[in-house]
DNA sequence: AACCGAGTCAACCGCGGGTCC
DNA sequence: GGGACCCGCGGTTGACTCGGT
């Protein structure tokens, strides 16, 4: 009996009254079949799907095969420079709480608190198949396994680095300026520093701006967001202001990273109590 | 060659929203 | 109204790969 064999059984799981059911890996033969009953009655009613093509698998099996893998329009290789930069300005705008998309931008925003009404992103869950919509190809599993492999633990940066606040810099000036977003490190703005330059990746670029630190991207995600936020902007009225861009020169050096915790409206906010987020729109 | 650790990614799980009866 | 079922999303897991030692 072969490995697989084996792990196949193995598997092999029974569910009162729905007979036995597989699990892990599909097989070729599993493979085919699904994709054989898709042509013949298309996506959707997934249950029933793997019902009559006599698959031994959920609907929710069936159909996360299919859209991740089986699907014919899926792309397959390497996320292109572009598709990079794409996920990460989307990600910034859309990201997960917890993200450092999101933490970049939002530590961003405490160094700017006279921007308010300008289009900063919702704290709200994680959109990967939102991101994912607009790379076409590319399923939201593949982008969500970019980012937290990728993004999260690749960057391996110091929060309270000088680098890092240029990366923060670059990555605001992106969304947030009038400055179009660079395709290469040669667009970017002259104040961004020269050991930032010549870095092809964006991930890279923020990933140099370790230098081997000793505080992980991963540190950052167990603070608790709300002890994040900063004085000046420690409630969401302070959001609130008439200005609605921003320039370099509003760029002003932070004492220290100081801590708010008594700010509940902020907490609410963080939460993601959208209905207290006093931003437009964000499509 | 063997081992180990980090990275990758397919697949699973839990949850919430929508729909139907 | 509410229970059952389906679907889709995001988080997590674990097997696999690969490079370094």
């Amino acid at each position: 009996m072969s490995i697989t064999a084996i792990k196949s059984l193995a598997s092999t799981s029974k569910c009162e009254g729905m007979g036995e059911l597989r699990r892990g890996p599909w097989t070729l033969e599993e493979d085919t079949l699904l994709v054989h009953c898709v042509a013949c009655h298309g996506e959707g009613r997934w249950n029933l799907l793997a019902r009559s093509a006599g698959l031994k698998r959920t609907g929710k099996s069936c159909r996360l095969r299919w859209l991740n893998y089986l699907k014919p329009d899926i792309k397959r290789g390497n996320l292109s420079l572009e598709e990079q930069l794409l996920i990460l300005d989307l990600h910034s705008k859309w990201g997960n709480r917890y993200s450092i998309g999101t933490e970049i931008i939002y530590r961003s925003f405490r160094r700017f608190p006279s921007l308010t009404n300008c289009a900063y992103p919702r704290l709200c869950a994680s959109r990967w198949s939102r991101i994912a919509q607009h790379l076409p190809g590319r399923t939201d599993n593949e982008i969500k396994n970019y980012c937290r492999t990728r993004v999260q633990r690749q960057l391996k940066a110091d929060a309270h680095s000088a680098l890092l606040r240029e990366a923060v810099r670059s990555c605001w000036a992106q969304n947030f300026s009038s400055i179009p977003p660079p395709h290469t490190f040669d667009e970017m703005p002259p104040w961004v520093s020269d050991e930032l330059r010549g870095v092809t990746s964006f991930v890279d670029r923020f990933a140099i701006s370790s230098g081997g630190g000793h505080c992980s991207v991963n540190n950052a995600y167990e603070v608790e967001p709300w002890n994040l936020a900063p004085t000046s902007v420690s409630t969401p009225n302070c959001f609130a202001s008439e200005h609605t861009s921003c320039s370099k020169n509003d760029v002003t050096e932070p004492s220290s990273w100081s801590m708010d915790e008594s700010s509940d409206m902020l907490k609410s906010y963080m939460s993601g109590a959208e209905s207290e987020v006093p931003f437009g729109d964000d499509n």
